[in-house]
DNA sequence: ATACTATATCGGCATATAGGAATATACGGA
DNA sequence: TCCGTATATTCCTATATGCCGATATAGTAT
């Protein structure tokens, strides 16, 4: 169970891998992407982003293993990784609307 | 199965908690921590940091959730708010560290 | 109230990162 | 080859964020 202390390079690793998650743009292209595969050009249509933003966006996801990419001609269609990044997505979804019920309840009463 | 698109602001919360966790200070403080209670000299302690980083990051964790807190007298004692920091973290670590094998699988040949 | 301790906050500085415009690169067709 | 389309990258600027020292605040005791 891990009682050893993670070496500083292991804790940086997770940081930018959590820091890749940390941007509501990059979600978005993860939402945007889904279950499906989807080319640059319909992810740009889809969130009305800048297609350089959507390009960069894209590499930050691929470089930290967040979605998968294969190059189809003039298209690259991205997808997501596996199964475990909505797990990750959906884990701290659900902690965000646990505690925003929880700060509703309290100004409620 | 959230099907619907999310709220820019639900994004953004997201965004934010996933940010929390996306540096290694804090994710050093949340290792620090582990299952005790610890006060912020403790945490001051056991990281090296400056008390004021401390101070800074413990409270950027209890805004998002991730660490509960109570007063001692003096004291200010913080702990893991729940299980389920642990299991973020070690999801996303289990990426990285399968990620880097498979980095290293590829160098090596 | 004063003095002392523990924690929180402020201010400055340095760095990181997002976004946009322009440019470069990759690929396919003629 | 040259052209057109799709994607990636570069450069720039604005903003966010981390760190630290200094200071403010909260709590306890005398």
């Amino acid at each position: 169970m891990s009682t050893r202390t993670p070496t500083p390079a292991m804790l940086e690793a997770v940081a930018g891998h959590f820091r890749a998650l940390g941007d509501a743009s990059r979600l978005r292209l993860l939402h945007a992407i889904g279950g499906e595969e989807r080319s640059v050009g319909e992810l740009v249509t889809r969130t009305g982003m800048a297609q350089a933003s959507v390009s960069k966006q894209l590499a930050q996801l691929h470089a930290t293993g967040f979605v998968a990419r294969r190059r189809d001609g003039l298209f690259v269609r991205y997808r997501l990784a596996d199964a475990k990044v909505l797990q990750l997505c959906e884990l701290m979804c659900g902690r965000v609307e646990r505690d925003e019920g929880r700060r509703a309840r309290r100004i409620a009463g």
